[in-house]
DNA sequence: GTCGCTGCAAAGTCTTTGCAGAGAG
DNA sequence: CTCTCTGCAAAGACTTTGCAGCGAC
């Protein structure tokens, strides 16, 4: 019945690739390739998660403290990087906004209004009728977006206690 | 930017009862009902779009300008509101969070990305299967939000001219 | 060498909190 | 009367920006 994908490692690009389209996108805007974006990618790239700026840089400063990364440089590059879509930001209220690579498969999200924890998740039945919709109401469909807002079980038992 | 059209007025409840539920609940945990909580509740009831705190504060201001509700009790009672679960708060991706009353039925919505207009839609095969899929994996869900962007059809014709 | 990039700190935003007076029960 | 609520302003949390030196090209 229902095929739903919750499997997070599924990258449709290698790193190698990713970098190469990286530099590439800076070349052709004038930009530098710095070692700062370079560890940046890589850690969006190695993290199965949705990061907050903090949390990558977190990250990044416990991987390679001889750079002492600046804040300030992550929330810039991440601005950049979300301008070129080569990562997606959610936000979810309290927590700011979490990020994630572009390059995944597409699916769509889960996202508990208690904890803030995401869940990704992918539906072929909505793809197929997205399709049908947009279809039936002569919309030419470029991309589209869902995300589900509610309570995750983990939350539910604590709230129920 | 386009407004988003307004034919969603479905509410599940009256406002009476909405008002009525909610004195009951501020009794039940020996809280006060105050005039703010009241213009706070039914603004939110009035209003078909989601809110952020300063929109809903500057709605009120504008009705009710002999309250000079502050903003810091609009945020506490939108929290108060959201932990009693009668209110949601979201995002759509932009800054900050948004809120709207908890008992409006589910849209969503088709975004023109060349004239900027945005149609709603409901489509019952795709409630059932968020309602399958939030089964499956145990979310209680309490609201979703679908973008589909693309070019409408209007856009599309004049492309072709 | 040029000009974009970086870390730092200061400045913005948005949201929460402490307080003393106002007001609901 | 009591004890919560409110507006105000100050404090926090999160994000952006100005600047001077650094570093990619």
């Amino acid at each position: 019945m229902a095929n739903i994908t919750t499997d997070f490692n599924n990258k449709t690009v290698e790193y190698e690739q990713l970098l190469s389209d990286f530099k590439q996108l800076l070349k052709k805007n004038s930009l530098k390739f710095t070692i700062q974006r370079e560890v940046i990618l890589e850690t969006l790239y190695n993290s199965n998660e949705h990061l907050t700026p903090e949390a990558l840089h977190h990250l990044i400063q416990e991987k390679y403290p001889e750079l002492n990364t600046g804040i300030a440089t992550v929330y810039r590059t991440l601005s950049l990087l979300e301008d070129s879509h080569v990562v997606t930001s959610l936000s979810f209220g309290a927590q700011g906004k979490k990020y994630e690579l572009d390059v995944k498969i597409h699916h769509d999200h889960l996202i508990c209004t208690e904890c803030g924890k995401i869940t990704e998740f992918v539906d072929e039945e909505i793809e197929k009728r997205q399709q049908i919709i947009t279809e039936k109401l002569h919309f030419k469909m470029t991309d589209h977006s869902m995300q589900i807002y509610g309570i995750c079980k983990e939350c539910q038992d604590k709230i129920d206690h």
